[in-house]
DNA sequence: ATCATACTTGCAACACCGTTGCATTTATAA
DNA sequence: TTATAAATGCAACGGTGTTGCAAGTATGAT
């Protein structure tokens, strides 16, 4: 049984308002990352201010993360359980695709271990592989 | 012997003039990425503009490459000898310190292959390692 | 060396985006 | 139902990418 969009909400510590319902469940049925423009065209009229508190929050909470996948313009996806109050997990691959300018995460690709010289200490790493996707081979 | 900084923007199809100059000596110099603003402050009185064009040759003419860290803030570095025109040659490693917010190139730390799904195709893929760099241990 | 030409620089200006403050509306718990 | 906390909408500010244009500068031909 899928829990609903006001209980993943509320699971995460966020009252369920329209917007944010909406918002998420946009999340849930994309196939690719999202910018804030194309968040936007899915409503009638949303507030740019009230939609960059929205993913603010989402990413806050755990919901969704940021995908800077290096167009400059921010892109968001939902996250998987793994995910808590501000302490994301997600060590998978992002793939963006130069033709149709998709982003999407490659969740079953291996993330590989990056051999840091010593003295460095390693946090978090970033990988976003360029290039064209499975839909824009012709 | 080295090439000065004359011959290298003339080399390049660049006009050498003293803000060119200073910028690619700047390069030249760092030990790590540098952004817009750390660049402006090693000058009197320099238009943000023209550092920006000054860039955007740069980077056009495979002089520098931009470094997209994360942070939302773009560095730049110098880029090596088989970069050219508009056709940049940067398979290694960036490394952004999170306490001293410097990002440099790990040129000599083995750059993965990522094993992509059939169907994709790989143009370039871009690694930014977040973490601790040595200066920061303590 | 000079001079015409093409390029570079500096300034104004516009658009976009992240961000904050504040008043109003809405959700929640008593 | 109602008091309280949170969410929304709007104004506004700052930073930055970008373009146009006029003035200054480098360059190659004469």
């Amino acid at each position: 049984m899928e829990s609903t969009a006001k209980d993943t909400l509320r699971n995460h510590g966020l009252r369920p308002t329209p917007i944010r319902e909406k918002v998420w469940e946009l999340f849930n049925n994309a196939s690719k990352a999202l910018p804030n423009k194309e968040l936007e065209m899915q409503f009638e009229n949303i507030d740019r201010i009230t939609l960059y508190r929205t993913l603010k929050a989402f990413e806050e909470k755990g919901l969704i993360h940021k995908i800077d996948d290096g167009t400059g313009v921010p892109k968001y996806a939902s996250c998987h359980d793994d995910c808590a109050d501000g302490h994301h997990q997600h060590e998978h691959v992002h793939f963006h695709c130069l033709n149709c300018l998709s982003t999407t995460c490659l969740e079953d690709v291996q993330f590989p271990k990056i051999d840091i010289p010593p003295g460095y200490l390693t946090e978090n790493t970033s990988i976003v592989v360029n290039g064209r996707c499975a839909n824009c081979q012709n």
